[in-house]
DNA sequence: AAGCGATCCAACCGCGCCCCG
DNA sequence: ACGGGGCGCGGTTGGATCGCT
């Protein structure tokens, strides 16, 4: 027994959008709203569409404030800096990008920016010495590779770290089982044991915030954030650590995180910042591309580490909530990052 | 100029979750 | 408590465009 389809697939037009439906349908949003309901939308306005075709019409082109293309470094930054922490939440990452639309990111992540990172230029560009063609696409500098040299090796292995990171189905499981490790070569093995030490001060540094601020005077969230490793439920989460990190990716040294999350916390995110400058503009200032720095190295693992504690919680919890960030009448004309982890916390358990 | 492969991106699809009757 | 409808999300598709030969 399938799914009921969700309208008359027979009686609805598909495929690109005229510009009298654009009309039509902006038309009417703009006078009357979608009355929260996109299925009958189309039969009020007189449009031969799904109502989930009018959704996304109006969200990913339709909507006000919409920019398409010309990605920034800062944007780049923080496409890269969440998906490596959170993966493919695309909608919680567009929250983070005002105008910008979760389909939008996505598809600019897997067309640009995956290969930039993973330096998967195709062949002839990896070897051209002296062509100075480009793709004229690049609306702006910083993804203009064409003079951009290929990942060091470290770089790349950071990044396939983080892949292999994030690609085990089950964080917790993986948390608590060696065996599901990424094979590391030995230096790596043993920066990554060196953290284990390191990180359990880190740890215990950031998941000191377990009560949030209420919004609601006199009430708390207590937050389970922190459980033992070897427990396997994880039933709420930090905003405050997320919204400081976040606030490290995106204001690098803030005097307000440097005082909360102490020296580990704020070091691993804002050295993680600068790995992502590496990694995204090639900001190999200090150290030749071929012979990384192992401090350097260190510290990225650092980074990596204090991100996987983020990466366990965040999988987890996302797996059972559903994103309204971009839902059209609750995104507003600007995005704001504050209003992202308040929708969230308001979903999360309030004891 | 034509053919062909690569790339981009708008749109579709299906699944899971939530809400409401 | 339960089931159906709707919404939102992430993954995928396919047409359009670009660039190379």
């Amino acid at each position: 027994m399938g799914r009921a389809p969700c309208c008359d697939k027979a009686n609805v037009k598909k495929g690109p959008w005229s510009p009298e439906e654009d009309e039509k349908l902006k038309a009417y949003i703009e006078k009357y709203g979608t009355g929260n309901n996109w299925i009958a939308l189309p039969q009020k306005i007189g449009l031969k569409r799904c109502g989930k075709s009018c959704r996304l019409r109006w969200l990913n082109y339709l909507r006000p404030n919409i920019k398409h293309g010309g990605f920034s470094e800062e944007e780049d930054n923080i496409i890269c800096s969440l998906y490596i922490s959170i993966g493919s939440r695309w909608s919680i990452i567009a929250a983070q990008l005002p105008g910008r639309t979760d389909n939008d990111i996505k598809n600019y992540w897997n067309t640009r920016l995956k290969k930039k990172l993973l330096g998967r230029r195709k062949q002839s560009n990896v070897n051209r010495l002296s062509s100075t063609s480009h793709d004229p696409k690049d609306e702006n500098g910083s993804l203009d590779d064409s003079c951009e040299p290929v990942l060091s090796n470290s770089a790349l292995e950071r990044l396939q770290l983080h892949m292999q990171l994030q690609s085990c189905q089950n964080p917790l499981s993986f948390y608590n089982n060696p065996a599901l490790w990424p094979k590391l070569q030995p230096l790596q093995e043993k920066l990554i044991q060196s953290l284990q030490f390191l990180n359990e001060n880190t740890n215990y540094t950031l998941m000191q915030q377990h009560v949030l601020p209420s919004t609601q005077p006199g009430q708390e969230h207590t937050i389970d954030f922190y459980e033992p490793p070897n427990t396997s439920v994880i039933d709420g989460l930090n905003i405050d650590e997320l919204e400081n990190s976040l606030n490290a990716f995106n204001a690098g040294s803030n005097p307000d995180v440097m005082e909360q999350s102490n020296n580990g916390g704020t070091q691993a995110v804002s050295t993680f910042q600068a790995d992502l400058d590496d990694l995204l503009h090639n900001k190999t200032i200090g150290f030749p591309p071929q012979e990384e720095d192992p401090i350097a190295e260190f510290d990225c693992f650092k980074a990596m580490d204090s991100l996987k504690d983020s990466m366990i919680w965040w999988s987890t919890d996302f797996e059972s909530k559903s994103a309204s960030t971009n839902s059209w009448d609750s995104s507003g004309p600007v995005l704001q990052s504050h209003g992202m982890y308040q929708d969230y916390g308001l979903g999360y358990n309030v004891k």
